[in-house]
DNA sequence: CCCTTTATTAACCAATGGTCAATTAATAGT
DNA sequence: ACTATTAATTGACCATTGGTTAATAAAGGG
C-alpha cells in the first residue's frame, strides 16, 4: 500500500532470483509471469521493473551465477586423475548430466534463438564451447580436425536437447546417455577409447 | 462490415493457410499472431477462430499436409539404386536437408515441448522417427543394436537444432552436414560406409 | 417467400510484458 | 532538528495477445 517500505521489507535483487528460481525451475520460463513473481514476493509487479530490466534480464540475473559451473565441470574433469581416454568419457557424461540437471540454464544456453535472449546467452555459451573444444583437443591421441570436436559436441547436445522435458533428471537417462558417449567416442575415432 | 460476405469474398481453410503459411515462415510461429493473420487477409480475427479451434489447430492444419514429407524422403532413398552404405549416407544427409529446409515442421515435430502443442505432434514424430530407424536397420552391413540408430539419430537431431535458426536453408549447412554424416556414420561402425 | 444454416463481425474477456507519475522511507547536508 | 535529495514502491495505465460470443447478414432449401 504505501509507496515505499521499511528497511526490513525491502526487495533486492536477491530475494527477487531466489523466488524466481523457485518459480522457474518448477514451471519454466515461459509460464512464470512477472506479476506471478510479484505476487509470490507480495509486492507489486512494478516494483519487479526497479530492479531488473525485464523479464529476460531478470532471468539471465538468475542463471548468471550458474554460468561459471559448465566451465568448473570441464576444469575438474582435466584435473582428474584418469586415464586421458577416460576423462574423456568423463568429460561427455558430465556434459549431459549438466545439461539434463540444469534444464533451464541449458535451453537458454544452448537452444533459445529468436525469443529476445538471443545475444545475451551467445557469448557465455560460446565461451563454454570454446573451453570444451579445447578440452577435447587436448585429450585426443592425436590433433583431431576441429570439425570433429563440433561434430561431438553437436551430438551431445542433439541427446540433451531431446530429454529436456521428458527426462526429469540426469539420473533418468544415465544408461542411455553412457550408450550414446560411447557411439560418440567412435565417431571421434579416438583408438583408446572404444 | 457486413456480418457475412458474398460467396466470392469468403474464407476458406485453404485460403487461411496459404496466408498463414506465408507469415510463419516468415517470421516464425511465436512472432506471428492470429489478428496479424486476419489483417492480412483483410477479415476480422474472430473469423479465423470460425475456421479452426486455436492457433495450434490452425498451424498444425498448415503442416499437416507436409508431414508424409519426411516419410516419403526415407522411401525415396530406400528406392534408390544406390549402394546399401552410400544410401545409408544419403538417408542422413536427406534428413538434414528435411530438418533445414523445413525449420517451422521441424521444430514442432522435434522440439517443441511444453507449450500445448505436445500431444498433436507426438505421434507423427515417432511414426517418423520409426519408418527411419527400420531404413537404418535395413541399410546397416549387420543388425545394430537399437540404441546405436537411437544415437546416430539424436546425433543428426543435434546438428539439425542447433542449425534452425542459424542457417536459413540446408545450402548453407551443407558442407558442414557432409563432415557430421561421416562422423554419425563412423559413431555406428558400419565397416563400408567410412 | 420463409426458415434454417453458415459465415462474419465487433465488442468483449483475462493475461501478459512493460512504463510512469506520484508517493513515501531513508539518508545526507547544514 | 530541519530540509533537500535520493531510493524504492505502488497502482494506474498502455498495447498486445489468444480466445469467446451475441448479433447479424448472406446462402440455400422447402
Amino acid at each position: 500500500m504505501s509507496a515505499r517500505r521499511v528497511n526490513a521489507d525491502e526487495l533486492s535483487r536477491d530475494k527477487i532470483i531466489r523466488k524466481a528460481r523457485f518459480l522457474f525451475e518448477e514451471k519454466g520460463y515461459r509460464a512464470v509471469s512477472m506479476r506471478s513473481i510479484a505476487a509470490e514476493l507480495g509486492c507489486s509487479h512494478g516494483a519487479l521493473y526497479y530492479h531488473f530490466k525485464n523479464k529476460e534480464q531478470l532471468f539471465y540475473g538468475m542463471i548468471e551465477e550458474d554460468f561459471a559451473q559448465l566451465n568448473q565441470i570441464i576444469d575438474t574433469v582435466m584435473a582428474s586423475e584418469e586415464h586421458r581416454a577416460q576423462k574423456l568419457r568423463t568429460l561427455f557424461l558430465r556434459f549431459i548430466e549438466y545439461g539434463l540437471n540444469n534444464q533451464n540454464q541449458y535451453e537458454f544456453m544452448f537452444l533459445m534463438k529468436g525469443e529476445g535472449v538471443d545475444g545475451l546467452m551467445q557469448s557465455p555459451a560460446n565461451e563454454s564451447y570454446e573451453k570444451f573444444a579445447q578440452a577435447v583437443f587436448k585429450l585426443m591421441d592425436r590433433p583431431p580436425a576441429i570439425y570433429l570436436i563440433w561434430s561431438a559436441f553437436l551430438s551431445l547436445h542433439g541427446f540433451v536437447s531431446h530429454f529436456l522435458g521428458y527426462a526429469q533428471s540426469y539420473s533418468e537417462a544415465e544408461a542411455a546417455a553412457e550408450n550414446h558417449v560411447t557411439f560418440v567416442l567412435r565417431g571421434l575415432g579416438n583408438e583408446g577409447s572404444c
